[in-house]
DNA sequence: CTAGGGTTAGCG
DNA sequence: CGCTAACCCTAG
């Protein structure tokens, strides 16, 4: 009588992904008490959590196997829409730790979930706070950005903040003076203001919430289930006016991830490192 | 508390 | 009717 059949939700299926994301498949109990995700996840137990997961698991693989009965492959990591294979049993997240003079965004123990929705934006900020005060530290300019562009600014923002910030002062965009001093540019050619640099093209991979900080691997293996994501949405979801929506804000978050992307390629190119890409 | 198997309600 | 997803039960 009092069980339906409650369907999950858009907002819990997400809640849910950014719960594993976060605390590792398996920690159900966890996160399904952390506030974060507590309010959309209050009517779920952790049970529910741990079918729906398997259950969104089964939807990803079972679909490349309805294209192949015979299976080749005994597939032995996650679903795809699911990721956190290899984060250990005990508490995984590392970059919680470091911390920096800006904390912010408070967040009053669990009201919204850390959508890093915005990043071609920043750019530009950075470029306004730089024309209002000549010189800044990057926690001024942290400051400002978080000043004006309200919530989204994710938590550890101030690594890739700087990793941009290099990346501009290596285009010749801006200088640095003193030991961590930030300004314009003015003189030399500043003819193209874009060189390609802030203008992406935008192909068609999607992408979550995604932490800054992380490692390369961890990001790669992000992007990679990202695309295969995209892959499965793009030949299933043909009729779901759900899963359109979803896609199209995932269209706009793509900037975000592709910012991520190009922040860390640049932090290992100038680390010397060679990339070798099948 | 979690993982896995079993059960039932909806839907095409 | 068969399948999928939400729900339930239980061993470890």
């Amino acid at each position: 009588m009092g069980n339906p059949k409650q369907k999950w939700t858009n907002e819990e299926e997400e809640a849910l992904r950014a719960g594993v994301a976060k605390h590792g498949a398996g920690k159900w109990k966890l996160i399904q008490k952390d506030p974060e995700f507590n309010q959309y996840l209050h009517s779920r137990s952790n049970i529910d959590l741990k079918d729906k997961w398997r259950n969104m698991a089964a939807a990803v693989q079972g679909s490349r196997e309805k294209l192949r009965p015979p299976r080749p492959r005994p597939v032995q990591d996650v679903p795809a829409v699911p990721s956190v294979p290899l984060q250990t049993p005990t508490v995984v997240p590392a970059p919680v730790i470091h911390e920096s003079p800006a904390d912010h965004v408070k967040d009053e123990s669990g009201k919204d979930l850390p959508d890093a929705k915005n990043g071609p934006r920043y750019t530009e900020l950075i470029f306004d706070a730089l024309k209002d005060q000549n010189a800044m530290d990057i926690s001024s300019i942290l400051a400002y950005i978080e000043k004006m562009s309200d919530i989204p600014v994710p938590p550890n923002f101030r690594k890739p903040l700087g990793a941009r910030l290099r990346r501009l002062v290596q285009q010749e965009k801006l200088e640095k003076v003193e030991s961590s001093l930030y300004r314009l540019k003015t003189n030399t050619v500043e003819t193209n203001a874009s060189n390609q640099k802030d203008t992406w093209p935008r192909p068609h991979p999607p992408a979550l919430y995604t932490k800054v900080g992380e490692s390369l691997e961890e990001a790669a293996k992000t992007a990679a289930y990202k695309v295969v994501e995209a892959e499965n949405k793009s030949s299933v979801a043909a009729e779901a006016i759900k899963e359109l929506e979803k896609f199209s804000k995932m269209a706009e978050e793509t900037d975000s991830i592709l910012q991520l992307a190009k922040d860390i390629f640049d932090r290992c190119t100038t680390h010397g490192e060679i990339l070798l890409v099948a």
